[in-house]
DNA sequence: GTTGAAAAAACAGAGGA
DNA sequence: TCCTCTGTTTTTTCAAC
């Protein structure tokens, strides 16, 4: 893991579908050696996917919510949650809640049902987001990977 | 948007470096019709990114939190968020709380000094996440894309 | 890690349902 | 309008070094 792989994950962060010779000509090494290295690095699990990231509001979702839960039935709650499609991200968290989840729903009309759905499973603190400042920022510094 | 715009959104989902002939013989369509398709998916904003997912453990970032932050100069907040390394998402929430936060650090050693460093700034409460039951679950459900 | 040739994929234009 | 077909260019793969 030296700076050329830093280099790598940082483009693959900002595009992943860069084509290999667009990148090694970036990084100014042969293009086999760089697909050699990202192989290694998918190896490794370091890159762990690749995924387009898709619009909420685009596709109807317009209500984020962060959820927080309290159950006693943890198990029956991660199955419960990875059936529902309003949630995208599930935490187990410590403190006074077990669990951190993150929601898509069309509306706040939406959410409301949802938060119903779930109201057999324990008690929860919901936090609706009003705006998402940024997400997703880079593992990899681009000034760390020059 | 059809059934055929969300079948290539959820096959991008599961992996944005998927070969465009692929993806046109999975889904039995010429690939200069699916390049098209996915052209007007990038301009109409619907999918907005293509990023490799980077494992934080392999690079070293071995504790992950949710930060509930206050306080009140929410624009130096947001300038100072942004240059910190440690915090990947961002959002602005209701309630008693002004923002959300996730954090990556290297130990719950570094955790508690990036806190020190926003102590200035407001007051918080922390979130320790103990594990991840699972992370961006798919917004266009396979079932309904086929 | 590099080079270079073969295979594959992506792109761009013409034409058809 | 949206698709398919086909020829050209670009990219990827795989050999040898």
């Amino acid at each position: 893991m030296d700076q050329i792989d830093l280099k790598i994950l940082s483009l693959m962060h900002e595009n992943a579908r860069i084509p290999m010779s667009e990148m090694s000509r970036t990084i100014a090494m042969s293009q086999p050696a760089v697909t050699e290295r990202l192989r290694k690095l998918e190896e490794q699990g370091i890159i762990t996917a690749y995924r387009a990231q898709l619009s909420p509001q685009k596709l109807g979702k317009h209500t984020t919510a962060f959820v927080l839960f309290r159950t006693s039935n943890c198990k029956d709650f991660v199955a419960f949650s990875e059936a529902c499609p309003e949630i995208v991200d599930l935490y187990r968290i410590s403190g006074e809640y077990n669990f951190l989840m993150k929601v898509l729903t069309e509306t706040t009309e939406s959410l409301g049902s949802f938060l119903d759905k779930c109201s057999p499973l324990g008690f929860s603190t919901t936090l609706i987001v009003l705006s998402t400042a940024f997400e997703d920022k880079s593992l990899v510094p681009s000034h760390e990977a020059e």
